[in-house]
DNA sequence: CTGTTAATTAGTAATTATTCCTAACAAGGA
DNA sequence: TCCTTGTTAGGAATAATTACTAATTAACAG
């Protein structure tokens, strides 16, 4: 689904956004696709139309969309992976503050497989729930930011 | 929880793995934690025990448990960020071969929230479901490779 | 218990993703 | 049109991870 300059301009005004055509350029191909690329990848799609941007540029854009809450990341906490001992099926809470991440034991949440509509030429093996927010002490911690 | 050595030995064993001192170290402090570590942190705490050792045996240690299903990646995909212009609630299907990433988008996945079992003292936000396994090229491809 | 072999380890260099820094630049309001 | 402030490009810096290699050692056979 295409997007229109119009569309973007409407959406970053309504954040308070600078129209540049990179930051465009950026987000319309981001908007254009369900392909969850990474910045290296949107950063070639770009150079195409505009040769000079740097990868720089698109960091620095898609951390600005994301603040703005008109692009997310998929993969939140890409820095370093995390590993855990605990094979089981089991889920996480995850504060979006410290980073910290809790167990979550909940039996139920191991049958969702079962019940969710999903494709049938996807073999799926195991799955995973993670919620988010803040936890006890980065919620006090908030507040008295304030 | 202690893991005795005597414990690993055996886990070890049944994965065809030799038991090295560092080895045994490094899962020993995954196990007995809930913390869900880095690497890096991992070789923090090995170190203490064995000041020689490198972060490199602690990535190729990882791996190899990994592999060996002894341990796992919480955070799997932590090769670069990825991103969605697609920020309304939506859930992921993602391949673990070629690493692509399907969007879902069953309504009854955005109840569990309301249905888990969750602390309260934690303020959730969101929350996300992520399925793992093979796409249809993929299968097709594991196949035709055995 | 000893020798052999293949897996493992430490150390260093290389790579990749990302951030930092800075000067030039340009969007949007006055 | 001019000014201000946010944005961009470029290069350097950093952090996590992987690659490479030589030395070491666990496991097994004898």
């Amino acid at each position: 689904m295409t997007v229109t300059l119009d569309d973007i301009r409407a959406r970053f005004k309504a954040q308070g956004l600078k129209v540049t055509p990179q930051r465009a350029a950026i987000y319309k191909a981001l908007a254009e696709t369900t392909s969850h690329p990474t910045a290296e990848t949107l950063f070639q799609q770009v150079s195409k139309e505009y040769p000079m941007i740097s990868p720089n540029t698109v960091y620095y854009t898609l951390s600005t969309l994301k603040e703005a809450g008109l692009v997310k990341e998929v993969n939140y906490w890409h820095d370093g992976a995390r590993f855990d001992a605990n094979v089981t099926p089991h889920h996480h809470l995850i504060c979006i503050d410290c980073r910290t991440i809790f167990d979550i034991e909940d039996r139920s949440l191991n049958q969702i497989q079962h019940k969710a509509k999903l494709p049938k030429n996807f073999q799926i093996l195991s799955h995973q729930v993670e919620f988010y927010g803040y936890c006890a002490p980065c919620q006090k911690a908030q507040k008295s930011s304030r």
